[in-house]
RNA sequence: GCUCCCUUCGUCUAGCGGCCCAGGACGUCGCCCUCUCACGGCGAAAACACCGGUUCGAGUCCGGUAGGGAGCGCCA
């Protein structure tokens, strides 16, 4: 604690977030992203971004697309132009140099036989040391002709190396444990935990905050900090998220693309909402605008387990923020969505003003049934639907003889209702009922049929009014007789 | 196998030795509201993995057991 309490008096925060773009981005890295985000924007800080595509085989343009259209959905917008790790591949070796030229490196002539040998042996005898460290202290003139040396760390080989984890606590690994890493690869190349560090210290990096599956890695980075002599950043290492099932995350359910989520109608703020949420909590409080987030989040609050991944949940969030969300916005929404939806292009291709303004209109009795942008645009459908509307199985049921001689009635009350209004239409509608001796029910259900084709629906005399007279009496009389 | 980490309702979690026969939220179930479905309101069922210690007192501290996870590459 004391560290941290020292560089923050001293220097701004710096967090970053560093992907890798061989694939999607996927929601456990949105969840760090936003934790990094938050962590920066709390503290006046900086959050930066860091491609890691020094595999160059995996690494590919549309990921790295992926990457940048995620956090910008998100609304985790980073500070200055991304680094591209592979573009440092100079300083990389050159820090290497630097290494072995104050004897905290050493050229390694070992063959891959002997490294598979030695893993062998080292694994048959239950020891978690891989290299014995055979070219430690070799004299360099023993190396084998035309054979292309690794540089490895000359890591410590007693005592032990700590991390004061802000998530985990302290975590102490034994140095003999721990064997001489791979700096630099026998092609020149920087492996990816120096390159890790180089970078880290070079962009000035204060606190790393990432997924949990890098704590041991935090061991290894630290032994490089300290043969450096930099400071070593604050750490924070995450639990990851699981499955529903408990098991890590699959392409089976939630190792979506954060895409896919955008896809499925979610909203950005109920998904920073949920994600923050799982593994993080703020006293009993579930809903945080994004001020009262980056007012309220801190490491020291993180959880140690991992979560399990639960969209009933997210779906209630996204419902709040969705009956939140001012009309013109939503549809503002649905049009930004639109694109991104396989079956997007029918509303798309019918959008009008005209049809806008009944959307808007319609928003207040639609989004309180709606959990997700995908349904709203469902439940919308009947606004921009074709005459005649076709009416799904339960609808069909309700237009029995009765009720088409009782929507017949209707039509003719309706069609004296001036000026048009939903008071109006339902002071029309309740004479029909009580007129007909049956509950308001009975009218107002093969109605709601005959509008919308469907069973349910917002409250029936908002429809008529949203649909305007001339709409609601020709959808009328294409099921009523009389 | 080795190293490291984790363990409160089905799920996310509050709890930092007495305020806890454990609180909130989602989900589930019931009731109310009601033109349907929702929303909203009210209520219910539902958890401290296990075993030992420390202590006047443990969900909270310590040890062990069991279960789960991550990492162990010239991948990132």
């Amino acid at each position: 604690m004391r560290p941290e309490i020292a560089i923050a008096a001293m220097t701004e925060i710096v967090t970053r977030f560093a992907p890798s773009p061989t694939g999607f981005l996927h929601i456990g890295g949105g969840r760090t992203a936003l934790f990094n985000w938050l962590y920066a924007r709390g503290r006046a800080g900086k959050f930066l971004l860091r491609i890691e595509d020094t595999d160059r085989a995996r690494s590919t343009e549309e990921a790295i697309a992926a990457i940048f259209d995620g956090l910008t959905w998100l609304g985790l917008e980073w500070d200055g132009g991304p680094v591209h790790q592979f573009a440092r591949a100079a300083r990389h070796r050159e820090v290497v140099e630097q290494m072995l030229s104050s004897g905290n490196a050493y050229r390694c002539y070992a063959s891959a036989e002997e490294l598979t040998e030695m893993r062998e042996k080292a694994r048959a005898e239950g020891r978690s040391k891989l290299y014995d460290g055979r070219w430690r202290d070799r004299d360099p003139a023993d190396a084998p002709a035309g054979v292309q040396p690794v540089i490895r760390l000359k890591a410590p080989l007693t005592g032990e190396t700590v991390i004061e984890d802000q998530v985990q606590g302290r975590v102490t690994w034994q140095n003999e444990n721990l064997d001489d890493l791979v700096l630099l690869r026998s092609d020149g190349n920087p492996t990816y935990m120096l390159a890790v560090v180089v970078d880290d210290h070079d962009m000035g990096v204060t606190h790393i905050i990432r997924g949990d599956d890098h704590l041991t890695n935090a061991a290894r980075q630290k032994q490089i900090y300290e043969a450096l002599g930099w400071s070593v950043p604050v750490m924070a290492h995450i639990p990851l998220i699981h499955g529903p099932d408990g098991a890590k995350l699959s392409k089976r359910h939630g190792a979506l693309g954060i895409e896919a989520y955008r896809a499925m109608g979610y909203l950005p703020e109920a998904m920073r909402n949920y994600l923050v949420r799982l593994g993080w909590a703020h006293g009993d409080q579930e809903i945080f605008s994004t001020d009262e987030l980056i007012k309220a989040f801190d490491l020291a609050a993180i959880g140690r387990a991992p979560a399990r991944l639960d969209l009933a949940k997210l779906d209630n969030l996204n419902g709040h923020y969705i009956r939140q969300m001012a009309d013109q916005d939503l549809v503002t929404e649905i049009e930004k969505l639109l694109p991104h939806l396989p079956n997007g292009a029918e509303l798309a291709g019918k959008l009008n003003p005209a049809l806008r303004a009944k959307l808007i209109a319609a928003m207040p009795g639609l989004k309180e049934r709606a959990k997700t942008l995908v349904e709203l645009i469902e439940s919308a459908r009947f606004l921009y639907a074709d005459r005649p509307i076709l009416l799904d199985d339960k609808a069909k049921a309700l237009i029995t003889p009765e009720a088409r001689s009782l929507l017949g009635s209707l039509t003719r009350d309706l069609a004296m209702v001036d000026p048009w209004s939903a008071q109006g239409a339902e002071a029309a509608v309740r004479a029909v009922a009580e007129r007909s001796g049956v509950k308001l029910g009975a009218v107002a259900q093969p109605l709601r049929a005959a509008l919308t084709g469907r069973t349910t629906s917002p409250g029936i005399f908002d429809v008529l009014a949203v649909l305007g007279k001339a709409e609601s009496l020709a959808r009328l009389g294409d099921q009523a007789i009389g």
